[in-house]
DNA sequence: TTGACAGGTTCCAAAATAGAACTTAGTGAT
DNA sequence: ATCACTAAGTTCTATTTTGGAACCTGTCAA
């Protein structure tokens, strides 16, 4: 299978990998949530190739998850922006974010910490069931695989 | 930039997604959270070239997410199990899951469903800060960035 | 008229992936 | 003993994707 085919799957992991599991395309999605939202300023943070940065915007503009803005004309310049869809995907983030940090050690400091804005400590992410309130692992869930 | 060096990275989302951000990594992933867990299954399961999916073990397997199992000898057969640090990216899995039921709609069924095997409903996923209980928002939170 | 800024595009070389065939070590049937 | 079959890879070539650098366009300011 080629990677394109991926989001013609019946599996949501696939689907959703079709759209953000390009290299380099979580990393852009990461520094839109930071507020980081200009060609030149994400390839100078990324390091990515303007080719490929291109390529990624291009796409995630075509999947909804970002949205193309200009913010001035003459010269006319644009600015990418979080849809809804794309802001949906936080959780994935933060998701990753907790995991990186209890099981991928940095070799310096850990880059950025997440605080609640609440109390002002760190985040402790816990994926919940909204029906109950219990975490949910791996063994709290049960999985049903349909027409196979 | 190139991909390899993302390893170094002090940015937490750049080193996750050093281990896991490879293309076809979270499909392997996945199968092996659905119990899928012998080279020949998964190859023909995800249409992967055997040749990937090698490599891809390979790599699971040096930064422990996996681990090479021999389950008979008199043909020596190996398999592939998650460990601690494997299993603790299902919150990562079943957000990704989430996004895609709710933002990348499937062309025919959904492939699969979690459900709670407490209340056997479809499982809502909620990230919460286990400090407060309260759903983590891109709102809710603040980043500190260090360093810089 | 020269330079800077911003957001790209174009080109070529290097790396990764797709697809198929081949290898190795056994098992069981003919 | 020969053949077919299983499982887990490896090897090969062709195609795609990336990496890196240079170039293009429109506008302003010196």
């Amino acid at each position: 299978m080629k990677w394109d085919e991926l989001k013609h799957e019946d599996c949501p992991v696939a689907r959703g990998l079709s759209v953000i599991g390009d290299r380099w395309t979580m990393l852009v999605l990461r520094d839109c949530f930071l507020g980081i939202r200009r060609f030149d300023q994400i390839q100078a943070r990324l390091g990515i190739t303007r080719h490929v940065l291109a390529d990624r915007l291009r796409k995630l503009e075509a999947e909804n998850v970002l949205r193309r803005e200009q913010y001035q004309d003459r010269p006319a310049r644009f600015e990418y922006r979080l849809t809804d869809k794309g802001k949906a995907l936080y959780p994935v983030l933060v998701s990753l974010i907790a995991w990186s940090e209890q099981n991928v050690p940095a070799e310096g400091e850990s880059g950025i910490s997440l605080l609640s804005r609440e109390t002002g400590e760190k985040l402790r992410p816990v994926l919940t069931d909204a029906a109950t309130g219990k975490p949910i692992t791996h063994r709290s869930v049960t999985v049903r695989v349909k027409g196979g």
